[in-house]
DNA sequence: TTCAGCATATGAAAGCACTTAACAGAAATA
DNA sequence: TATTTCTGTTAAGTGCTTTCATATGCTGAA
């Protein structure tokens, strides 16, 4: 930490008895300048241990060659991956990636917005906060460079965004419990008026349309979606004339909660209720029975904003109309939601299939 | 994205008719400035959309308020928590955290740290590649700037790190196993001689010899510690002549595929083969039964890492000698470990530790 | 042979937007 | 009147890029 090396590229100049100029062609293999003097440079460069100051020339061009990321928090597992997809591409094209947490916090998104912008990031790649209903500082930012957004997204913002199609995965869990032989399928939503969870629910009630099976709201349990409300939600639905024979919980931890409850209840899954959740979180795999859920391919996300922004980061000033791009969530079956494989073996069970078929 | 506003102190300064000097003060709250002025400069600075440009006031005083984080992957549950960490204290006093990837990969970090070093952050925070024997890059960055090592670190750099007591989590795990009742305890070991394993073996060891039970070589199983090894290694247990009573992971994912086998071969968890793992993996708590296992206060790992970072930072060039930080494991003990709690219930099981005893 | 015309290789200098040491004028204090 | 205090200005500098200019050597037409 003592020395701090201060060689510049008039350092490698005065020993070659050339100019800065010269210098910095060289290193920036210009070529304008001779193969001769591009070797000697690198040499001396290397001599002096020169480390180029990116500062001064973000500072010359305009350009920082750094992006911003804003994610409500860095550890969970979806954001995480996303920051990772990011952070994969960008490295690959020279671009360094700033991470930031709102936390969900209105200000301090605001705050952040501004921080980046005065970092003089080249663009913004953010997922909006829980709580923010005012987008004002993204129509800010959207004014001096590239922005996208990207899961949690904005209809009030003229912006690129890349989404899952919440709704095709709502529609596709719904349609497998069906396909199942579920006929009473209770839905977790989330209380608060969040875009993808009412997607999520069209989805199960496209379905179940689809497949001539009334919808009944006495199934649908609104809660936050944590462990604990699939908890409570799910001991609430225990407590129905008639029990539901499978729950599709729009958050893996409220499907969670759900397990547990019917686990201490010695209720069977799948064979008396069918479970499925949505996020593919990492314990889903390891769960007993493993859950069946929705994936939100969030690396892919990652890597599909990346080139996105970088797409339009290039095209510049030249006028590009912001880009939805709608990923295709898959579909992951695990055993929780398995219930034909135990029909056979369960004559009683299918005969309640039977009779609600009847 | 088009009128990029281009607003500077000039512009300011040429405003009310003052200097960019002037200005620059006012908006740093230089105590030389009048109240009058300074508001007045807040004023025309709003009117003016004015946006600080950073990269002009780092070149100027060389300080970035940016620094780096390099972690392998930014999507593992632990190193996004550290993350996390570093950000929340990083965010609090004005730095902001370019995070990069090494992906476990020589060659990478190699670059990363150069990308770093140019992009002229103000120090770096690192997590060892696990393939990394070489640590001249980070020699050369020390020389320039703050370095912390968190985690996976190396002593053959004078460097400040923070790491967890991985001989201690070791230790206190086996004993609590010990204490409940088991005397057969199995460990899961990495092949690779990575020092944290080391360290836990060693934990495992010492809470044996303490206890006065004889070290047996042969329940000791070295893998990869993925989840696939944790079956693998399972399935050797058992094909001893005696079974162990209890097995400790040196990996959550090892302990899940042993939970794995043992449930498919109707063996009781705990009563039967008690298990822990370690790293508090989410989907521990999750799994059935829970698992027991060691937490690796992954948040408080990254606020200590970047408070001891600053801490350095600020002192500059003041002689520090590098500083080791260590911080203490929490066991977190589950269902998968409590035999104790069906030990009355079930007399067989009790007879069974009885023989052995004696 | 001569020289315009051109390509090649490099230099000089002007910033980019901000900070800060050194300086200066006016008012206030001694 | 001299000195301090307050408020502000001047100008140099941070390291790099890039426009414009220049020097050199070569080709080919006059």
């Amino acid at each position: 930490m003592a020395g701090k090396s201060k060689t510049t590229i008039h350092d490698i100049a005065s020993k070659l008895n050339i100019t800065a100029s010269t210098v910095s062609r060289a290193l920036n293999n210009n070529p304008r300048i001779s193969e001769t003097t591009k070797k000697a440079v690198q040499k001396a460069a290397k001599q002096l241990g020169y480390q180029p100051n990116n500062i001064a020339a973000a500072l010359r061009h305009g350009r920082s060659h750094i992006i911003g990321i804003i994610v409500p928090t860095a550890d969970r597992t979806f954001f995480a991956s996303v920051v990772r997809g990011v952070e994969e591409i960008a490295n690959k094209i020279g671009y360094k990636v700033i991470i930031c947490q709102s936390y969900d916090n209105y200000n301090t998104e605001v705050q952040t917005v501004d921080a980046l912008l005065s970092a003089r990031v080249d663009g913004i790649i953010a997922s909006i906060g829980k709580n923010t209903e005012d987008f004002s500082h993204y129509k800010r930012a959207q004014e001096k460079l590239p922005l996208l957004l990207f899961d949690r997204t904005t209809d009030k913002l003229e912006v690129s965004q890349v989404v899952i199609d919440d709704f095709l995965g709502g529609y596709k869990i719904t349609e497998h419990l069906i396909e199942q032989g579920c006929r009473r399928i209770a839905h977790f939503t989330s209380s608060k008026k969040v875009s993808i969870y009412k997607e999520r629910l069209r989805g199960y009630t496209e379905a179940l349309k689809d497949h001539g099976i009334p919808f009944d709201q006495a199934l649908v349990v609104e809660s936050n979606m944590q462990l604990e409300d699939g908890r409570t939600s799910m001991e609430a639905l225990l407590k129905l004339d008639q029990l539901p024979d499978a729950v599709f919980s729009a958050s893996d931890y409220g499907a969670m909660g759900a397990m547990q409850v019917l686990k201490e209840r010695k209720i069977r899954i799948p064979q008396e209720v069918a479970l499925a959740g949505f996020m593919n979180e990492p314990f889903t795999s390891f769960s007993d029975p493993p859950l069946t859920t929705v994936d939100q391919l969030s690396i892919s996300m990652g890597n599909v904003a990346a080139e996105l922004f970088f797409e339009q980061l290039k095209a510049g000033d030249k006028k590009h109309l912001p880009q939805r791009t709608v990923l295709k969530p898959e579909i992951i079956i695990r055993q929780s939601s398995l219930k034909r494989d135990y029909a056979k073996d369960d004559k009683e069970q299918q005969e309640g299939y039977i009779s609600l078929k009847a």
